[in-house]
DNA sequence: GTGGGTGCAAAGTGTTTGCAAGTGT
DNA sequence: ACACTTGCAAACACTTTGCACCCAC
């Protein structure tokens, strides 16, 4: 394993190397073919950026991928961080998300779950994700009933903790 | 029926009269109740949003609301639709959507159908609501399941008239 | 009369964009 | 070389807020 710093400096070539032999290898190397694709470059930055989207399990916002990216490459700016992430979505790996905050949500496990839902903590603000096949058939059928064909769905799930509840403090409270 | 322009100017007193006389009339009326609960005053503007709200059967923005309530009462300011919407949706009477544009929708048939959810047509930008209450019942069992007691739910739904399809386009392309 | 409410305009906040300089191919 | 990209800072769009005046109670 290469010291990271060194990792991020090195030039494309060896870069794909490290790529090749990372877990979320699969979705990274898929938005790579996207950018080849559309005869996009691959310049550092961009790089910076979709080594952090693409190793993060979280979800983030893109001042979090800002920062996360800059410490990889300082010289990411927020200008090009907001221009990569339409692209991360049009590429349907990413998923934008409004959560109804001010700021937006992206989640970078979409492509391995399309059709994952969320649960929102309402006192600590952690995510937590679900799939239901019932749930998923029983929209289909509603929604064509109703005279459409679905094209996608989300759930957004609003709870408390049932931690908060019993023990009057939640043990996620300052995780975010 | 009084003319909407008399009716708007009159007082207090002879406003209610006619609320009572409204199918809303319900929903504006909690609200009312909310309002005094809290203490707060019953301005002319404040009087004019309300009345405008929960006339409305429509998912409308806060742009919207506040030409539409100064049909009714030209001095009803941005501000004060700004200041306004946080305690309608306190109430619980209006819901908030956030439907990723830039801008939010507020939802005055909340009250009536608290779980409702939306397709939204990706051709027309049509707003279906519907509700189920399988759907519901399997959200509030995987939630429970994942150690959370649910508060809210929404679920988005993107989809295509199928008209679109058969006919090459969609009947309400130009409805919004 | 008084404390909350209002309009106005300025400030905020997350995001987008014009431009000149930089860089991957 | 050329066209795509970038950083910077100004611009944007929606929303919030400070302040002096106003008005419902």
């Amino acid at each position: 394993m290469l010291d990271p710093k060194v990792r991020w400096l090195a030039k494309w070539s060896s870069y794909t190397l490290v790529v090749s032999s990372e877990d979320r290898k699969s979705a990274k190397e898929k938005f790579l073919e996207f950018i080849e694709a559309k005869g996009l470059r691959l310049t550092m930055q961009r790089m910076a950026i979709i080594d952090t989207v693409f190793r993060t399990e979280e979800h983030f916002t893109a001042e979090q991928l800002l920062e996360w990216s800059r410490e990889k490459d300082h010289s990411v700016s927020r200008a090009t961080v907001y221009r990569t992430l339409p692209l991360l979505t049009e590429s349907g790996l990413v998923r934008e998300m409004d959560f109804g905050k001010d700021y937006k949500f992206y989640d970078p496990n979409y492509a391995d779950h399309p059709n994952h839902n969320h649960i929102i903590c309402q006192d600590c603000e952690r995510i937590v994700e679900f799939e239901s096949e019932k749930i998923e058939q029983l929209e289909d059928e509603i929604t064509h009933n109703l005279g459409f064909s679905l094209k996608s769905q989300r759930i957004q799930i609003t709870a408390n903790c049932e931690e908060l509840k019993k023990l009057g403090s939640c043990r996620n409270k300052d995780c975010h």
